[in-house]
DNA sequence: TAGGCCATCTGGTCCT
DNA sequence: AGGACCAGATGGCCTA
């Protein structure tokens, strides 16, 4: 780890020994902050590795000099984030010790040399701090103990648990991403989207959703599959039109990797939006995840269209989803999520783009109400549901599905 | 070979 | 004190 060396030098304890400073030392000190100051540097663009001995020779003297015994005001240089305060001031032997264990082989020379030099110091400052100024023995308070072999261990054998545990959490984020990919509709084991794609489609996805269910009509597919691949990278663009037997080309890409279309988007012409984008999902001004994106409107649930679709993904067969999750229901405007409804939940209910040629495809194909313009020339029919909602749970079957 | 993606390790911070 | 969460660093793998 890049920083791992300049941390442990610079992590030193306020308690045992650091409490006592020789004047000596502070006024070293000023006169390096001072070095620091005059050559216009800031300890946030310290460089992370660095030989020379100007910074060795700061490096060092910051270090034996301990900042918390300055006075505030003086320190606070020293205090900004990353330089000291914000640290656990270990002893240096102490953090050193540990960082040499951690990583034996440390491959800079001059941080070895340095440490070197501080250790050599360290005992130089030790025998020379045991007096004070009448040469009588200095009182001390009880000097902190250094870690031995089995604290050592124990911090060893923590850290492996911590790992452990990070490991774990991880796996589970990953489990849960990998649930998300399942029910956004392009799935596929052998090429599977990356996480941020994932995210960045199934925000799409949850937005165009809203937008089909919020406006009460029939979506337009084309615009509906635009929906879903804004802001997406070309590679996933370019899937998910695969998965859903799109070719891409109906799709045109500014440099800026928003997908536009030739022509004003239907989708747009369908649902206007007085006063805001319609057609594009929330955080697509930079074209990809924001955190500041605007707030998914409230809306109404009409109940006068209830699109339901099915799984699209040639590969996936019908939606997957693992029973725990569910995708987010919209209801009087209030965006809920479902974690525990039962896996027959909405039994029966479709939703996705069915894929032409896919199983079923047949069986569905009489009550099929929409079909895409011959211009797009999609081979594949939206499906929707003939029969309206009798009430909101069976909406949020259909989704559950 | 550069760049993207990912897993893992690690230390810091916050919370219980 | 210990766990969860987070972000930085690092190295491996893959692909264009």
């Amino acid at each position: 780890m890049g920083t791992r060396g300049w941390h442990e030098c610079h992590s030193s304890k306020r308690e045992g020994r650091g409490e006592q400073i020789s004047a000596r030392r502070r006024e070293e000190a000023a006169q390096v902050l001072a070095l620091f100051q005059s050559r216009g540097l800031q300890e946030k663009k310290l460089p992370q590795r660095f030989s020379g001995d100007i910074w060795d020779h700061a490096r060092c003297t910051l270090t034996r000099a301990n900042m918390l015994t300055l006075p505030f005001e003086e320190s606070r240089v020293m205090c900004e984030p990353r330089f000291g305060a914000n640290y656990p001031r270990e002893s240096l032997p102490e953090s050193l010790e540990q960082g040499r264990q951690r990583n034996p082989e440390r491959s800079n020379p001059d941080m070895r040399e340095v440490e070197d030099d501080i250790s050599e110091r360290e005992e130089e400052d030790d025998r020379e701090d045991d007096q004070d100024e009448d040469g009588l023995p200095k009182k001390r308070g009880p000097r902190k103990k250094k870690p031995g072999k089995e604290q050592n261990d124990r911090a060893k054998l923590r850290r492996q648990e911590a790992n452990a545990r990070e490991r774990s959490r991880m796996h589970g984020l990953n489990a849960a991403l990998e649930s998300l990919r399942k029910v956004v509709p392009c799935y596929s084991k052998t090429q599977k989207l990356s996480k941020i794609e994932t995210l960045r489609l199934a925000k799409n996805y949850i937005w165009a959703l809203s937008e089909t269910l919020s406006a009460g009509k029939r979506p337009d597919l084309l615009a509906f599959v635009q929906t879903l691949c804004k802001g997406l990278s070309q590679p996933t663009t370019n899937l998910v039109a695969g998965c859903l037997q799109l070719n891409a080309r109906n799709f045109l890409t500014d440099h800026n990797g928003e997908v536009m279309f030739s022509s004003r988007s239907t989708y747009e012409a369908m649902y206007p939006y007085p006063g805001s984008d319609m057609s594009s999902p929330p955080g697509h001004s930079g074209g990809g995840l924001d955190t500041g994106a605007k707030p998914f409107r409230h809306y109404g649930y009409s109940g006068a269209y209830e699109p339901y679709f099915e799984n699209p993904s040639p590969e996936s067969g019908s939606p997957h989803f693992d029973g725990q999750m569910s995708p987010p229901m919209n209801f009087n405007g209030i965006f809920s999520l479902k974690h525990d409804e039962p896996p027959e939940y909405g039994k029966g209910g479709h939703y996705g783009v069915r894929y032409c040629g896919a199983p079923g495809r047949a069986a569905l194909a009489h009550n099929s109400m929409y079909r895409v313009s011959p211009e797009a020339r999609f081979p594949y029919d939206l499906h929707v549901r003939s029969q309206s909602f009798q009430a909101q749970g069976e909406v949020n079957g259909s989704f559950h599905n």
